[in-house]
DNA sequence: CTCTTTTGTCTAGCGGTGCTAGGATCGAAT
DNA sequence: ATTCGATCCTAGCACCGCTAGACAAAAGAG
């Protein structure tokens, strides 16, 4: 029994393994440099293992995705909880967001700009996907204003700050002046 | 002379094919599947052909974007100009905003996510897309607010637009409620 | 301890990609 | 008629995601 149970954690500690590496080099030199090849010679095994953890490349996406959505759920609600007063509590979830897409641009590709294969806005959404969506929704359902839907605000709200947030990272905003930005972005849509 | 005029006239119009059957290619079935080799059956010449029209397959992208852009810009103008007001006009640009992304996705995508070697927010950014930034403006400009540079708003508000279109499109957003959205974005920003 | 069976991994290869070198062909000018 | 230059294509490179099948190592049975 324990011989089996020795290789399913040696199973388990690989996959960790497979989705930290993917991850660490695509914040290093993007997800097109991703290549089961290479992928596949730094975790020191051949391609094929990569398929018996996963379908495909896809799949190794979707797993990054996952892992990153966790901690920008977290990474939010800490920024939140240290904040005081609504409209504190929303600059500083924007903050959060804008911060870790920053600092994690190959991590928030793979959760909100590339195909993982997961199911977004859905029943069978995953849970870690849905939760960092809940952790917008909690510091931002004090704020819609009267007779507006909080699901709704917060995908506005979320929306915004995902257009900030992309266009600025390709070079189609201008990266100066991100905070006033987000100043206009709370300021207007927030209701204090 | 005349015979170096045709041959240039017949070149310029092969260019065109090849745009426009690159955009074609890739509405149909996504950019994915607009490969060079594809591309040159469409067009009944060789692989190599392409290459004396461009760099390769990323100014091609550039090439669509930039007569996209023209469109969207066309597109917006016309939606502003049969406004009555600004609130209309500002509702009419989103309206014309999405309504093109919608109905010309991967035209939208060469423009605003995929990377066609085009310069942006710069002095040497292509004039089309320059125009298309302008007709946003040109509507935008009078319910910016008091205090609040329309160079910024307009960008605040276009990053929201973009943000909207992009995570609809990609399955992240459930796609019945956009009307709403765009209503409570178009209330919040613009100072009627 | 030996033999069988299962499990795990690797080598090699398929059909595809973007892109290019070098040769063939065709038209225009001498 | 012949040279010459422009034009285009065939063939091929290195890489991609993915997989079949050979092989070795480990586990279980006698």
């Amino acid at each position: 029994m324990s011989v089996q149970e020795r290789k399913q954690r040696e199973r388990a500690e690989r996959e960790r393994l497979i989705v930290a590496t993917a991850r660490e080099l695509a914040e290093q030199q993007g997800w097109d440099a991703v290549t089961t090849r290479r992928l596949a010679e730094r975790i020191e095994y051949s391609q094929p293992v990569l398929y018996s953890h996963f379908r495909g490349k896809r799949e190794i996406i979707g797993a990054v995705a996952l892992q990153g959505a966790t901690e920008l759920a977290a990474a939010m609600r800490a920024a939140t909880a240290a904040a005081d007063g609504p409209r504190e509590r929303v600059a500083a979830l924007a903050h959060a967001y804008l911060g870790f897409a920053e600092r994690n641009p190959a991590v928030y590709d793979a959760i909100f700009q590339l195909d993982g294969g997961l199911a977004y806005a859905q029943e069978d959404t995953p849970e870690p996907l849905k939760d960092a969506f809940a952790a917008l929704l909690e510091s931002l359902d004090e704020v819609a204003g009267d007779g507006v839907a909080p699901g709704l605000f917060t995908e506005v709200f979320w929306a915004s700050l995902h257009g900030v947030a992309t266009l600025t990272r390709s070079g189609r905003l201008p990266p100066e002046y991100t905070e006033p930005r987000v100043e206009l972005l709370v300021d207007r849509l927030a209701m204090v």
